[in-house]
DNA sequence: TATAGTAATTGTACATTAGACAAGAACTAA
DNA sequence: TTAGTTCTTGTCTAATGTACAATTACTATA
């Protein structure tokens, strides 16, 4: 399933459109790659699958696979993923679309990366469908990856930075109930810088929908910290009035 | 030019993704759509195209079509623009991927979006190829558009609000010499919000890359103003110690 | 039981920025 | 010369950011 040899680039610069038939444009496809990221303690992993199939038979890779042409594409993420790692309400949003020419030795294929941010211990990857293994890596020690899947997770990367901040993805790594110290520790792991412990308390105790409760932390060898609790209904208030979270 | 009727989704959904020949996912296209933002004198208006080819012929359209098989994505916007509206040299940037099953009556196609913002008078656009017309709309008239593209437009203006403080778009609007009102003037109108002019110069005074120059505006009646000058290599410096441009 | 260790919490002092607003300056037109 | 206009600078206050110290509440161990 090559690029159609019918089509020299030649000819195709010195003509117009209407020189190639319209049925040559539809000899493409496109998929859905899936960054999963995932967080627990200070750590920033990602989720890869082995490939069962080829191309990049045995490469590890993200979770992506052509979509349907039935298939709405912000659908086909969530299905694609579901496929491949059995996972299902991880709530994705779309990146960025890569297309260059040779990136797929299929044939014209273009991607587009949709990430997501949850706590690695809250879902339980399966491999399925052509996946043969699934497997959290961290984010700093990657291995040789299919396609141009290392460029896709280098973006994703960039993306979750300016993501992080501007929608609640941390509330879905966060325990129903949370110390402020956990909840600093994601910001410093994603956006790879510290926060003043003090300084950062005042900013969240000025947020709203960060309620503090009347509980603390059980069985810890210092003062225990008060807990707090997310109200996700308060947050989109805010949003709602042109809020914007910021560090 | 439809989808091959020879794919069930129901038959699909049962079975894997084995059980569809892999021809059947190379019958679709892409596209790309480029919005050129053009400003002038705190108006913002959007380049359109009136289609002179089916489907859609004679809507209001954004300069779009079909991807070469051979061409990048990136080149492919270039392309395009150029293709139906002789404009070069207008930096894009992606920004969606739309990607709905129906959105072309053609056949599954998915499209990406492209942005650019310039000043409307730098620019000369002259329909070619199969476009009959090239017209500036004011953001605020749209016509009836073809196919998704009041949706794209939509979210292209959105992008725009977060891309031009991110990104010195606002270079390419402005003259070589410019006030600090002229600059001012931009944000306000992409904002849509007004900023105090004490406040604003305040701020922008301590931005090295705008450089104060020794002349000032000509012939006005009121004082003039003093002029300034963007430093283009200088913003980068800035910028690649993680500065970030704040409104 | 007293003490050390640990991290949470609060506070303080200073610097920087934001926001509202006023005063003065530099031009043209009448 | 005066009025009209907008640019430019300044001032005052409030809010926020930053660095860092002091205090608190717990556990483990001597």
């Amino acid at each position: 399933m090559a690029i159609s040899k019918k089509i020299s680039k030649a000819r195709i610069e010195q003509d117009d459109i209407y020189s190639i038939p319209i049925d040559e444009f539809f000899k493409s496809a496109f998929s859905v790659d899936c960054v999963i990221f995932g967080y627990h303690e200070r750590e920033l992993k990602v989720l890869l699958i082995q490939r069962g199939t080829d191309p990049f038979q045995d490469y590890w890779a993200l979770p992506g696979d052509l979509v349907y042409p039935y298939e709405d594409l912000d659908d086909s993420a969530k299905r694609v993923l579901n496929d491949l790692t059995s996972l299902s309400d991880v709530p994705m949003r779309q990146v960025h679309t890569f297309g260059k020419v040779n990136r797929h030795p299929l044939g014209r294929v273009i991607t587009v990366g949709y990430i997501a941010l949850v706590e690695l211990m809250d879902i339980n990857p399966l491999p399925s469908k052509w996946a043969k293994q699934t497997k959290w890596h961290s984010i700093k020690r990657i291995p040789k990856l299919a396609f141009d899947h290392k460029e896709i997770l280098n973006e994703s990367v960039r993306a979750l930075k300016d993501i992080i901040v501007a929608e609640p993805l941390w509330s879905k790594v966060l325990p129903e109930k949370f110390t402020l110290t956990e909840f600093q520790a994601i910001f410093e792991t994603i956006l790879q810088r510290e926060f003043d412990k003090g300084n950062f308390r005042k900013k969240i105790n000025g947020l709203k929908f960060l309620k503090r409760l009347d509980e603390s932390q059980q069985n810890v060898r210092h003062r225990p910290s008060n807990l707090y609790r997310f109200d996700a209904k308060l947050f989109k208030q805010y949003r709602d009035k042109g809020f914007v979270f910021e560090f």
